[in-house]
RNA sequence: ACGGGUGGCCGGAUAGCCGCGCAACGGAAAGUAAAAUCCACUUGUGAGGAAAGUCCGGGCUUCAAGGGAACAAGACACCAGAUAACGUCUGGCUGGGGAAACCCAAGGGAAAGUACCGCAGAAAAUUACCGCCUUUCUAUAUGGAAGGUAAGGUUGAAAAGGCGAGGUAAGAGCUCACCGCAUUCUUGGCAACAAGGAUGGUCCAGGCAAACCCUGUCUGAAGCAAGACCAAGUUAGGACGAAUUUCUUUUGAAAUUUAGUAUCGGAGAGUUCCCACUCCUUCCAGAGGUAGGUCGCGCCGAGCCUGGUUGCAAAACCUGGCCCAGAUGAAUGGCUAUCGUCAUAAAUCUUUGUCGCAAGAUAAAGCAAAUAUGAUACAGAACCCGGCUUAUAGGCUGCCCAUUUUU
RNA sequence: GGUCCCAUCGUCUAGUGGCCUAGGACACCGCCCUCUCACGGCGGGAACACGAGUUCGAACCUCGUUGGGAUCA
């Protein structure tokens, strides 16, 4: 298990937007990125939902289903030292439950995997020029 | 019964599981630059009629800042009342629309001045083309010249009161009756205005002020990202003048201070002036970083509910009761079940009409219970109130008008 | 949350209430020129954000909607 909080600086949204992976569904997108400051045991969530979407009480809506869904996928899958942020998009308000559920995770499982892929290979990367510069 | 007009109200309910914000009570530890902390479970509480648009008006806060005058800028504009105030509301007047209930109107001033009125038309504001009439000239004609006139014609959105009679060379408010208009008087009304009378033919004069403008009334500006406080960090520079001290023959250099009183002067909300008040060695140039926290901020308010009195009404007053969201990447949600409301569909049932001897057929209307499908709006507080405007599935209800039928 | 501004062909723009059935440039389409393309020449289509009001007459004046943009300490 591992404990959520929620992203509240404009700075972290924009870190991960430009940092990160990002996993694309028909209700939701899915931004996803390490980072230092994180807590061990922890990651974070931010949720966003532009003017796009509609006016206020739809955007009230999907971050609502956004944080509702959240909260039963990502207490048992979260990688721990992630920020990830959920775009919803203009279905969210809409769709049913249960494909909301569904999608959120299987973003959640690429998501991972591409971070742990990225992960490694950054890990392999990073090793030898630490070297060479010591 | 059907069709219309107008005002008011509601705008899903219940239960279960999981979850969120705030407040109170309780507990905990921790150490930060400082202040917000964290946990738990219990109790309480948690969006709207428009919370929206930000179109008006206030409260509140800051701009050091109170009063008066002029100008500038902006808003408003029939009358009376309501209100903290308003461009809002209520009642009335006038004009327009409608068969009526009722609805609509930025509804002051065009004899204070300026501008504009394309095309067409003689002429778009001191007009005269075709006409009509008189006199006169000659080449006696479908002619010219001088005058009178504005009845008729054409154009246009708009052409200088209308219509009838008299009158005349032809005409004309030239004269008269009626209607309209203007002035004035009387009556009614707080008033806008209405009704009636008298006088006026110099009745001289179109539209447009949502063109400039004139008149009257009102307005200082900006806005809770206002603003107040706490904490940390950064910066606090240069030039000139004055005074003092030290060094120096002097010029000058360095350091420190720039205080008090009086006068003058200067500065101070768009501009100017006056009174009052406040501040003041002068000038120039920068540097630094941050949206961290607390308050403002929700328990007292032009507050909400109930009842009564006054008033045609908007509202006002009185009695009693209540305390009712407070977030800041922003709480009030997710799912399930049952029910409610509306629409549609087919079948069942009832009533009535028509056809038929009858069985029955067919059309219309209705209601009850159940079934299926679909729909269940507009939309989310962010300092707070009073309005306006715009969006809105569906439902309830008061009053009024017209038509038809029955009694 | 507050305060402001703007809206004209596909794009950038001009436009005194009547000369506007809205002009210009680039782009687009057709024809000509050329062996072909480009350049050039001729011609064509294409817009006043929406709804009311004032006016004889609104792209223009007034009011209300809609959409876009800027800004705040």
């Amino acid at each position: 298990m591992t404990e959520v909080r929620i992203i509240k600086k404009r700075k972290d949204f924009l870190k991960v937007a430009k940092q990160g992976e990002k996993v694309v569904q028909s209700t939701l997108i899915l931004q996803a990125a390490f980072n230092l400051s994180v807590e061990p045991d922890c990651c974070h969530i931010g949720y966003t939902a532009t003017k796009k979407l509609g006016k206020a009480h739809i955007r009230n809506r999907t971050k609502r289903r956004l944080r509702a869904a959240a909260r039963v996928v990502f207490g048992m899958n979260g990688l721990q030292g992630v920020q990830y942020v959920l775009i919803g998009r203009y279905r969210t308000a809409d769709c049913p439950f249960e494909q909301l559920l569904k999608e959120m995770q299987q973003a959640l499982k690429k998501v991972n995997k591409l971070l742990q892929k990225e992960e490694a290979t950054h890990e392999q990367t990073a090793d030898p020029t630490t070297d060479s510069a010591n």
